[in-house]
RNA sequence: GCCGCCGUAGCUCAGUGGUAGAGCGCAUCCUUGGUAAGGCUGAGGUCCGGAGUUCAAUCCUCCGCGGCGGCACCA
């Protein structure tokens, strides 16, 4: 008899998964596919439990899948480039590339000792030339395709990173990775046309029936799709100094409205202090200039626009109103119109928009009300400090009286786009996505600028478009600017000499396709058509929900641009979607604030109070509430310390089972011994497969048919909690099973009974702890790796329990409980029940009006 | 402000229109040849609060309270 080693017996099986090969993923089209796949990590060069969390519920997955007869593809790589590398290159002169990939050595040794069912065949980083030249090469057909386009825009800033970011990467007004206040600059930048795909990309959402509702909403959000009129007013008189190099309308003002039935409430213009039409007038008007700085100066975070007070400036212009010629509108600057929503431009309305009232009330500007609310007097409604924004019926409004607000809405774009003064139009508030960044390390875009032939694409054959090996980052900016021979080529047209682009892409570019590569990593093209039509789409991604709009909104993306192109066969890359919590662990700080890390902690428990002190000096330790893992809070427990002491499957058993998936988990040593433990148990049933047998007792019978129905019992729950992404609760039935078995003696009258629930229990618990799993196996004899077999099946009938106790109350409280087989018909039931004698008992001087069976499952007596 | 999720034992969480559960922790005891442990037993609950529906509500509905997340002067 010899306890568990799992240092011992965890090496061993790796080695012979190896050896066997038996991860690597090979077409078959005989067999169902599936692809599990989990978010690339970027490879920081540490490891923690966080990751051994995700890739341990892929690897559930992927275990389980194989064991139901599926071909399963389950890859590995890195999300190779960005900015921590050229951190490090300034900070420590080491080469990003040698940086990225030693870290990356390091990461690929952790997550193998991790277990996990990869094919590692497939392995690439995204700062190979062999894989980012083949993202320049598909960049190169959107480019034809029209789809990347540069422009003069105003840019969000990253002081820090001294970068441009895209919107969704500025979260709060802030840079995502530094924190840092964002700035508005002004920027010649490359955007990628998402905008041109805002539609399908909504409607898609509505196919992913495997994806949580919270991400598609987040998504829906983000697109923000709004149905409204495009209106122009024109000026009343003579226009203010037209201007050819203005997009906006020389003849009046162009604005966009989602309520146009409200038009007849309209009482003032507004236009963004950015707008063309204020750069105008304040070319020629200081007082316009300074009003534009005024509104300038307020920062952008969410609170300081809510409370911003609202600022305006009557330019003096008057506008005619398009259903009433009688009626000039003032337009005004006003400090919370948006130049980046819809045309930079609003009519106030200000008895139907919280807003425009608050404007109108502050520059005394009319209130109308067009609206009628239900149930009220026209003579007696008004608007005073609230909006009103409900249903209603038009009035006030010529043609439109009398409609609801949908009639009044199509009929006034009717009447519109008769009077050729605009169109119905669908606006979004998603933005292109700006993909050039001013950095070194990333994938160069393949252009060209010329003097006399503008932007030319780097030729297909001239591809790729390779980084230097001898970026100087001693200096901040964009070192690829600065190379001193890199950009100087000579122009692929006309042979005169010419500078490369010195942006390189945005890194969500690299991890926008990276799961159709993995598809086939070595083919010639992007991507291999017959690899991604068997392998695509991913059946199962799993990641974190800090990328809802991120990287999952751009794979979208590209995903259908690559269809378009005639590249990849699906227009969605992610069948389904699981989103987990993350892993959280306390904090402990010292008296003068210095945080310390796990292991350098003491921790005594005095009743239900706990209290740390530091190991070196002895002095009392503050225990701070679960956070996640990072570097700066010291509070990253890694893999490979657990591993040392409890072994892995303990750490990938304890990181499934003490929280749902989706939710964060707070990892406690005490949880991993609770694991342990379990892990121990098991053993001890398998290592005493041997040992004699007890001597045969009365009931031996009836616990071998009790063991065999848990056993169903246990089968049919992991396999649904398994399908249904519960893993705490496969790893609870586990916990209850293991019980159930060592619950049951060991004779040799149950000696089958208990064999066959030990096969059972060996591939139930492969998926979660799959070294302990193939040592069970290889103790029961049985042949091959239990990775290799096939899960176990269950009898639906022989998971119930052929008797049952029945509760039985009386007037909804519990009196009492009989016995009765499964499925007893009511009256039986009932007639059981009628001569229990607990329940006669109870029953004495009471009159029965009504009694209510539920089959299987309770009675109840209504007396009186 | 709008939208979503959550609230069950000391902690982390299952669960169900019908008997309130697990792991950890805690307490008692046993074992000390399963031993850098193992086991028995036990205590511990206003299922966030209130109202409604129902024979019966922790579960369904409504109104609150608290926590978390997303979006946000988006016209």
């Amino acid at each position: 008899m010899a306890r568990y080693n799992p240092k011992e017996t965890e090496a061993k099986w790796r080695t012979a998964w190896e050896s066997a090969d038996i991860f690597r993923a090979v077409i078959d089209p005989n067999k169902p596919k599936y692809y599990v796949l989990e978010m690339f990590p970027y490879p920081s060069g540490q490891l923690h439990v966080g990751h051994a969390r995700n890739y341990a519920m892929g690897d559930v997955v992927a275990r389980f899948k194989r064991a139901r007869g599926f071909n399963v593809l389950h890859p590995m790589g890195w999300d190779a480039f960005g900015l921590p590398a050229e951190n490090a290159a300034t900070e420590r002169g080491v080469s990003p590339q040698a940086w990225t990939f030693d870290n990356i050595a390091k990461m690929r040794e952790a997550l193998k000792r991790l277990g996990l069912s990869i094919d590692w065949s497939r392995e690439f980083a995204t700062c190979e030339p062999s894989y980012y030249g083949r993202q320049q090469a598909w960049f190169q057909k959107l480019l034809a395709r029209g789809l990347v386009y540069r422009k003069e825009g105003v840019v969000n800033w990253d002081p820090v990173d001294m970068t441009v970011l895209a919107n969704e990467q500025v979260i709060d007004g802030r840079g995502w990775r530094s924190g840092a206040p964002v700035e508005r600059r002004k920027l010649n930048q490359w955007f990628l046309k998402i905008t041109d795909y805002a539609d399908q990309l909504l409607e898609g959402l509505a196919s992913l029936d495997r994806w949580p509702d919270k991400v598609r909403l987040m998504q829906e959000n983000w697109i923000g799709k709004s149905q409204g009129l495009r209106l122009t007013f024109a000026f009343a008189g003579s226009a203010p100094e037209p201007s050819e190099e203005t997009e906006c309308a020389v003849d009046g003002v162009s604005v966009y409205t989602t309520r146009p039935d409200t038009l007849y409430g309209a009482s003032f213009l507004a236009i963004a202090p950015d707008h063309p039409l204020a750069e105008r007038l304040a070319a020629r008007e200081p007082a316009v200039a300074d009003f534009i700085a005024l509104c300038r100066q307020g920062g952008a975070s969410a609170a300081e626009i809510e409370s911003a007070e609202k600022l305006g400036y009557d330019t003096g212009i008057r506008v005619v109103h398009p259903f009433d010629s009688n009626n000039q509108l003032p337009v005004w600057i006003a400090n919370f119109v948006l130049m980046e929503y819809g045309t930079g431009a609003i009519f106030g309305c200000p008895a139907h928009d919280q807003r425009d009232l608050d404007f109108a009330r502050k520059y005394n500007l009319p209130v109308t009300p067009v609206v009628l609310p239900p149930d009220e007097d026209p003579a007696l409604f008004h608007v005073k400090q609230t909006a009103y924004v409900g249903p209603g019926t038009i009035y006030n409004s010529g043609f439109l009286d009398g409609l609801d607000i949908d009639a009044a809405k199509t009929a006034a774009v009717a009447r519109i786009e008769e009077l050729n003064a605009g169109v119905g139009a669908t606006v979004y508030r998603l933005r292109d996505w700006g993909v050039a960044r001013q950095r070194g390390w990333g994938c160069p875009i393949p252009i060209i600028h010329c003097t006399s032939c503008g932007v030319v694409a780097v030729a297909a054959a001239d591809l790729p478009v390779r980084l230097p090996d001898d970026m100087d980052f001693s200096q901040t900016g964009n070192p690829l600017a600065r190379h001193p021979t890199w950009k100087h080529v000579a122009c692929p047209a006309c042979g005169a000499p010419a500078t490369r682009e010195t942006d390189t892409l945005d890194t969500f570019v690299d991890s926008s396709w990276y799961f159709a590569r993995f598809t086939n990593p070595s083919a010639e093209a992007p991507i291999d058509p017959v690899a991604a039509d068997y392998w695509l789409p991913v059946d199962q991604y799993i990641g974190g929900i800090e990328h809802a709009v991120l990287h999952l909104l751009y794979a979208r993306f590209v995903t259908r641009v690559l269809a378009d192109e005639g590249m990849l066969d699906v227009r969605e890359p992610f069948a389904g979607l699981f989103t987990q919590g993350m892993v959280t662990h306390e904090t402990y700080r010292r008296q003068n604030g210095e945080w310390l890390e796990p292991g350098q902690v003491d921790i005594a428990v005095e009743g239900e109070t706990r209290r740390a002190r530091a190991l070196d000096t002895g002095e009392p330790v503050t225990i701070g509430e679960p956070v996640k893992m990072s570097k700066s809070k010291r509070n990253v427990v890694a893999p490979d310390d657990i591993a040392e002491v409890y072994g892995v499957d303990a750490a990938r058993l304890f990181v499934l089972s003490d929280s749902p998936p989706e939710r964060d988990v707070q990892w406690t040593n005490a949880g991993v011994e609770g694991a342990s433990r379990l892990i121990n148990r098991i053993w001890t049933e398998f290592d005493a497969l041997n040992a004699p047998q007890a001597r045969v007792g009365p009931g031996d019978e009836e616990a071998a048919t009790s063991l065999r129905r848990s056993m169903h019992r246990a089968v049919k729950a992991v396999t649904e909690a398994i399908e249904g992404f519960r893993f705490n609760s496969a790893v609870a039935r586990l916990y209850e099973f293991v019980a159930t078995i060592r619950a049951c003696p060991s004779t040799s009258v149950t000696a089958t009974a208990r064999t066959e629930a030990l096969s059972a229990l060996a591939r139930l618990v492969a998926p979660f702890a799959p070294h302990l799993g193939e040592a069970c196996w290889a103790a029961l004899e049985a042949p091959g790796l239990v990775t290799l077999a096939d899960w176990p099946g269950y009898d639906a009938a022989l998971a119930q329990d052929g008797e049952r106790l029945l509760p039985v109350q009386i007037n909804g409280k519990r009196r009492g409980e009989v016995r009765a087989p499964a499925g007893a018909s009511d009256a039986d039931v009932e007639k059981l029940v009628r001569e229990s004698p607990d329940i006669i008992q109870r029953l004495q001087g009471l009159t029965v009006r009504k009694v209510i069976v539920v089959q299987d499952r309770i009675v109840n007596l209504v007396v009186g």
